[in-house]
DNA sequence: GTAAAACATCAACGAACGTTGATACAAGGA
DNA sequence: TCCTTGTATCAACGTTCGTTGATGTTTTAC
């Protein structure tokens, strides 16, 4: 989950996620719409499909890049689980703490 | 959004996360559950109070810590946004790409 | 077989990040 | 007032991370 996380939580990474989000790309469409150095994309790429959050296809001379729907989901419950779904009551504490 | 993903991406913040869903804590609590140093949880606490994913409260000597529900929401309806509901026909692409 | 296009990998660099220990601040009790 | 507890801030350090440019690999076209 921390994985998935990390995956996202970088703008050129959240870019992609956001472009993929309408379908399959390869990487020199990613890297017209994102303006980025090849090597950079793959870096990134690289890092995206490690933690599971998008998968790669190739296709003749080219590799084409989809998110994983499963992996968006698994945040999308962590974060589901993790929300307070009501007010908590109020807790007695002692004095001291540690 | 990015900030919300980035305050989240990080271990002890993560685990800090998981352990305000049960309701709000103040620091000494989360030294004793995560066994960290002090001033490291409150350098987390602050990147996540920054990011909007917590939020503070004052009550004599100790500080109480709690999350901020609608931030969790934002970051799952993004994600909800972005996760594919459908399978992508295929596209038709030119032979050359850039 | 050669050349070119698409993509991956690598090493080197700088920047951002998390940790640690010391110090500062705030509040309550004696 | 002084001391103690809870918390925040700071500077210094080491590590991780993203970028860049060069090189390697795979595939197609000629």
């Amino acid at each position: 989950m921390l994985a998935r996380f990390q995956a996202v939580a970088e703008e050129t990474r959240l870019r992609i996620v956001q472009l993929l989000s309408d379908g399959e790309r390869c990487v020199c469409e990613l890297q017209g719409d994102l303006d980025a150095a090849q090597s950079r994309l793959s870096f990134h790429l690289r890092k995206l499909k490690e933690a599971g959050v998008v998968s790669d296809r190739r296709d003749g001379r080219w590799v084409y890049y989809s998110l994983v729907p499963e992996a968006l989901e698994e945040m999308r419950s962590f974060l589901g689980e993790v929300k307070p779904r009501h007010v908590w009551l109020p807790v007695v504490r002692q004095d001291e703490c540690g």
